[in-house]
DNA sequence: GTCTATACAGCGATAGAC
DNA sequence: GTCTATCGCTGTATAGAC
């Protein structure tokens, strides 16, 4: 019973710290740390790092689908997508220090050529896949997973310029920008040819 | 006299190894391998680390200022801003296994909260005022630098994706959604609403 | 200017007491 | 299940011979 908490808890601290430091630059140390365990105990549940950073990897993926799941059960799917792009807002103090969860776990390791890179890609692919289905519900047929990787594009854009930068009122024009592009493939007739700029 | 050559080969070693492996993760041993010097002679040119990126930093800007100037010489304001589109299409197998080389070193920095990361950010910048400054010569005043930090966001979104999933049609099919959508703020008239979609 | 040798901190990881 | 103690290795950085 302890053996699961403590388990969660270094999961949960390992999760915090490789989005603000890395991947690389997070040590044993740091992660007993912040749990407040020994070295020692910490390796009862975990063998070595690349185990930490599957469970953390799952635990990203599990936390993403439930919360997609928790959309899809009261919103229409183009407010699904128009909550998507809400992250961005909602998320900016984090996105504008750290950069975007995703997107920069998924480089780091692909630098490093670590073995967890495509399981890494799995938690892209949970908004892909997810976001691909709410353009199919919407009758976009075949364009559906082009349309999904366009506003996943953005996403990291903005989140890798903001992390940059630090400049709130670039997130909130482009987040704005997104949500004109989205009206102009839904309702090609009502489009105008500039959104925002 | 072979000071400078030395000294050159270092930074030149640790700018490809900082793109490729990552700053953190490129240890001294690395670039000195590279070189084929000794750890020792190492330390007679930098100090530290930290003198090391900024050569690295101060290269990379140095660098693409000489790319830029020349696109300045030889070709009109729209198409030196398809020149930087193309970029995304000429080191695609590059960016497709290391992502961005201005956006993955100024993350990194970012997380790391490195005192370097404000020199990082001028990388950016050079490409930022090269744009803005293409577009006020096309016209467009005040929306220059809005459109500047645009055509950013999408080459680094375009990046990071290419980069986890290595998919070359998705590069190629966003940058040609990049051209129409330049197009579409330079001829508003003739703009479609959906460029490739 | 380039080398070898070395200091010393921190890393991931293990052994074994409690 | 949690701890302390410790290992071997690699990291940055320094001293000093040549």
């Amino acid at each position: 019973m302890k053996n699961r908490k403590t388990r969660e808890a270094i999961v949960s601290a390992a999760d915090t710290l490789f989005y603000e430091r890395g991947f690389e630059a997070t040590s044993f140390a740091d992660i007993a740390a912040a749990v407040e365990i020994s070295r020692g105990n910490f390796y009862y549940h975990f063998k070595t790092k690349d185990e930490i950073l599957s469970a953390v990897i799952a635990k990203r993926i599990e936390d993403r689908r439930a919360m997609l799941a928790k959309w899809g059960e009261a919103l229409a799917p183009r407010d699904r997508i128009l909550r998507f792009i809400e992250i961005l807002i909602t998320n900016q103090s984090k996105i504008m220090t750290f950069g975007c969860p995703v997107g920069t776990l998924a480089t780091e390791l692909s630098k490093l050529a670590h073995p967890a890179q495509p399981d890494a890609n799995q938690i892209f692919s949970v908004f892909r896949d997810w976001l691909r289905l709410q353009f199919e519900e919407l009758g976009c047929g075949g364009r559906s997973d082009d349309l999904a990787m366009h506003l996943l594009m953005r996403s990291q854009g903005i989140a890798t310029l903001a992390a940059a930068y630090k400049d709130e009122a670039f997130i909130r024009r482009e987040a704005a920008d997104m949500t004109g592009w989205l009206q102009s493939q839904l309702d090609p007739s009502k489009a105008s040819p500039r959104p925002s700029h």
